[in-house]
Parts: C-alpha cells; sequence; structure tokens
DNA sequence: TGTACATCAGTGAACGCGCGTTCACTGATGTAC
DNA sequence: TGTACATCAGTGAACGCGCGTTCACTGATGTAC
C-alpha cells in the first residue's frame, strides 16, 4: 500500500468529507452575508451539529477563512493553468475570459480574494506562491517584445485593467448605466496588445 | 432674517455639531475596523455617552452608514469639481491624479464605496445623482473625436483602469512586488489617449 | 425680570440575540490480543 | 470470534462579550406671558 490519497482509513476519510461539507457551507454563507458575517456556529446548526463541534476540524474561524482564500487561490490558480495547457501558446483573451467567468461564477469568492481586505484578518503567506503561480502562467503568454513595456509591465496591465472592470462590475456600480460590461471587459484586455 | 445657514437656534447647532462628531468617529472607526465593525454604541462610548443616545442623531445604524455613503461620494465630487474649476479645460491626468489623491487620503473611505458591497446594507438612490456629477466633470475632459471610441467609452476606461490599479494597490496586493504603482496609475491613464 | 410650561438631550435598565471559545462528559468507532 | 481498551466525534452548559434598539425617566435648556 503505497502513500496516496486513497490510503486514507475510515475515520480520516470522514474527517475530510466533514471539513469538505463545513467549507462548503460557509462558501454559502459567504454568498447570503458576506465573509465577514462568517460564523462557525451558524454554519454548525447549518449542518445540524453543536457549534462546539466544528473545533474537531477547524482551531478557529480565523483558519477556516484562511482555508477558504486558499482555495479560492488555488481555484483561479487551476483555472489559469487549464487555460494554458489545453492552448499550446495561451493568449491574453483566453486568460482573460477565463478569470472573467471565474469571477462571475462566484462573486463572493473572488470578493474574498480580491475585494476589501478583512479588517483583523491576515491572509496567510503561502498565498504568495499560489499568486506567482498565476503570474507566471500569464507571463507565458505575453513574449519578449523589442520595446517596452516589458512583459512584467503588460502583466500588470492585464491585472489591474481586469480587476478594475470586474471589481466595478461585481460591485454593482454599472447599475443603470446602459452598456455590455463584457464588452468593455474584452476591448480594455484587447487595447494591451496595441500600445507603444 | 433669512433662511441662511447661520439662522440656526443654538440647539440646531449643537445638534449639527454632535452629529459631525460621530460621523468623524466614524470614520475613525471604519479606518480600524472596517465599515462592517461600524457600531453606534462603540462610538457612543468613545463619545463619553451612551448607546442609546445617539438615537437622538440617527434613526438607525443603516441610516448613518448611508449619511457616510452620501460624504464619501460628495467629497469625490467635490474634488473633482475643484479639479475642473481650476484648469480651464481639465485633463485626464489632472483628474486621474486627484482620484488616486483622494483614495490614499482615506483608503477606508474609497473601499466605502468603491468595495466590496456590505451584505444586507443597500447604497441610497441619490447617489447616483453624484455620481452623474462626476461622470459629467470626467466627459467635459474628453472631448469629442472623430473615430471610436466616444468620449463615454472613454470615460468608462478612464474608471475601470484607475479603479484597477487602486482597488489592488489599496488591497495590498502589491506588496513585494518591486515596482511603483503610481507610475503604473499614471502610465494606464496615459494609455487611454494613444488608442483606437 | 420672573415665573410656568414645553421641549428635548441624555441616562440606565432591559430585551433578545448571536458570537467565539473552553470544558467535562457520553457514546460510538476502531485496535490489540 | 470475543473481549478490553484507547481513540475520537459530538453534546450541552457555561463564560464573557457586544450588538441594535425600546422605554420610562431625569434634568437642563429654551419659550411665552
Amino acid at each position: 500500500m503505497t502513500e496516496t490519497e486513497s490510503a486514507k482509513t475510515p475515520r480520516e476519510r470522514y474527517r475530510a468529507q466533514v471539513r469538505a461539507e463545513v467549507k462548503e457551507r460557509a462558501w454559502e454563507q459567504i454568498a447570503t452575508a458576506g465573509a465577514s458575517a462568517l460564523s462557525l456556529n451558524a454554519i454548525a446548526k447549518n449542518m445540524g451539529m453543536s457549534g462546539p463541534a466544528l473545533y474537531r476540524y477547524f482551531a478557529s474561524r480565523d483558519e477556516l477563512i484562511t482555508e477558504l482564500v486558499r482555495d479560492a487561490y488555488r481555484s483561479l490558480a487551476d483555472t489559469f493553468r487549464a487555460v494554458a495547457e489545453r492552448s499550446g501558446r495561451p493568449d491574453l483573451a483566453a486568460l482573460a475570459h477565463a478569470l472573467r467567468d471565474w469571477a462571475l461564477a462566484d462573486p463572493h469568492r473572488y470578493f474574498l480574494v480580491y475585494g476589501t481586505p478583512i479588517p483583523g484578518y491576515h491572509a496567510p503567506e503561502d498565498t504568495t506562491v499560489i499568486t506567482r503561480e498565476i503570474m507566471a502562467v500569464l507571463l507565458a503568454a505575453l513574449p519578449e517584445s523589442d520595446a517596452p513595456p516589458s512583459p512584467f509591465d503588460r502583466a500588470l496591465s492585464f491585472w489591474t485593467r481586469t480587476h478594475g472592470v470586474l471589481s466595478l462590475e461585481l460591485a454593482g456600480h454599472f447599475h443603470g448605466m446602459d452598456f455590455d460590461p463584457a464588452q468593455l471587459f474584452a476591448s480594455e484586455v484587447d487595447g494591451l496588445r496595441q500600445e507603444s
């Protein structure tokens, strides 16, 4: 028997399952009332358990949030990697499109990572590893050019432009304005090509 | 005696003063713990008053938040107007610079307006009047061009690009990356000119 | 200028609520012989 | 296969906390004659 995922005792499998369900409910709760309203007691009640029971699975509320943040980053990194692997040489449009889909699929997950920082909560250090992974995929889609801007500068522009549209769109700042955010998003990314 | 600001009874002046102080403390609290942690009781204690006393000045917590949101919008609109009046024909760079200064001066105020929506809270309808005012100043800085994009489209790009840099910068996503956000900000706004 | 009354700011007690977290305990599940 | 023991999931009670909000009340400020 090797040390694979499946080499788990029934108890370990059960633990993993409960942890997963807690996180699922946590996401539901975040989607309803936002990240700052995340409550272990409410999640427990929702699962038909008593509050203290969850302390078998998460040391504290902060640890749960940290897990969610990590999962969100991981999910985005996987999405980017999938795009890169599908198309041999990924182009910016494909990555942008994937990012937008990822954000729209779960706006609260997006805001958990890229929104207003949660007061008193500090993201774990190791997320920088994942962000570098995301950045690496992006840089691979940006071949070195003769003149400035450098690939790194263009990657930054990609990042700020996409988030500019997404954060305003998801926060509802385009409500009542008669235009298509998807088109604005696309043209902002497209503009990256023909700039000096 | 005319119906001017100064034609207030001492009691009215006192009320206005206390309301102002409550809001001041509210901003301090937001700066420390974020908008979702805003608490009337804590503000009252901070002012050396009992909690219920504030209900003479604000009908509810939501009304206080609404006031703060309105003041924040108002402040930005005034900033924009001041730029427009100072320079006869305001250019984008000046407006962008003013926006950035405004955001950096009080990141929490920025996030209250443009950050992750506060769960369960809905901004008052009349803020759209102020946002239109801001948009009008911006459009005045963008003369009609022969070819697309239209001034409106360029105003949108201005808006999303500036917020893209600002929201990522203020949320700390540039930490540890070796570059100057101010320069990125400037070059993003600058790029608006030379695009198709 | 003085008195009688109305207005209004602020208090303390109370209500009902939910939070994170600790703790001693019960009962079920797994392990060793 | 059966028994003895260890491990661990989950419970209910409790602690201390703070919240928004209502209410009956006191005392100070302003108004009318």
